[in-house]
DNA sequence: GGCCATTGAGTTGTGCACAACTTAATCGTG
DNA sequence: CACGATTAAGTTGTGCACAACTCAATGGCC
């Protein structure tokens, strides 16, 4: 491995350089997006997690509760406390399947499925923020999903 | 604007599909960045944050938190926890200033500056798990500042 | 000099992420 | 059928992010 202190390959001190980390840039892009959500979804009384949920079982309907995990990327331990919430706020309905009584099934309720027509104005206005064109937009998060996968193949052997 | 059903210009009822999402593909990638990262950092006993806030000191040595906060764009809410744990390690100092009795300085303890020497493996342990070339993700990071700017830029008026 | 707005840190409260664990239901195999 | 392994959800504990707040020090301005 050839390292030459050019702008593609940076000499041996830089590595350790905050605005050289990729992640940096990823977290504080998610942050800043974070904060963009808060402000919008601040009307539908959603955090932005909670906004994730209702895009999945606004798109599939009823799911069990590792279904929806399976979408979003997280576990039980988050998602319950979570879900509780979203229960308690009158948009969702958790029951215990009949078949199977592990499993948990989140559902919409007249509410929930109602704040789907409030909610469509949502990504308009954040991609009206960002400011960047369509294609922009889905040539990133086209990287960022190979990166996930990259990350999620790497993590099992690091 | 014209809105046609294809690959570049989705169909009205796609905008609330999950993986249409770029900020889910963002939250994602950091998360799975930060299952690596909790891995790899595991040995010099930092979390992810508390790395983000090492690599500050050991790049511009004394700061106060005001500084810091402002190179991770985080607040004192934030930080003040942090930087207590990180004093609890013996990896940090915290002393007022002289001048201004507002500000605390936090600069590296004798033990924070060693750690520096076992730190320079991270982030090609890192790189080398993304699987990315390098200038694909100077390339990233390149447009994910961009997106953040354009976002901190947007917030006031969202 | 006196007064008030501003500033920097810290605290409190809420919610999320995740590891490690518990509990109960189900499955598989002999 | 019995019994150990697996599975799904939930609980507990730690740490981070952030809003809203407190408090003390500072600075500006009359």
């Amino acid at each position: 491995m050839t390292e030459q202190p050019t702008a593609d390959a940076p000499r041996e001190q830089d590595f350790l350089r905050l605005d050289g980390q990729i992640c940096f840039a990823l977290n504080a892009a998610s942050r800043a997006f974070g904060g963009l959500y808060r402000v919008v979804l601040k009307d539908l009384g959603l955090t932005y997690p909670q906004y994730l949920v209702m895009l999945v079982l606004w798109e599939h309907g009823e799911l069990p509760v590792k279904e929806l995990g399976h979408h979003l990327r997280l576990d039980s331990g988050t998602l319950s406390p979570l879900l509780k919430r979203l229960e308690a706020t009158g948009l969702i309905r958790r029951e215990r399947s009949a078949e199977d009584e592990r499993s948990v099934h989140v559902s919409l309720t007249d509410e929930g499925v109602a704040l789907r027509t409030r909610a469509v104005e949502v990504p308009r206005r954040i991609a009206a923020a960002t400011g960047f064109e369509l294609t922009e937009i889905r040539d990133l998060q086209t990287r960022l999903n190979k990166l996930t996968a990259a990350l999620d193949a790497a993590a099992p052997e690091v």
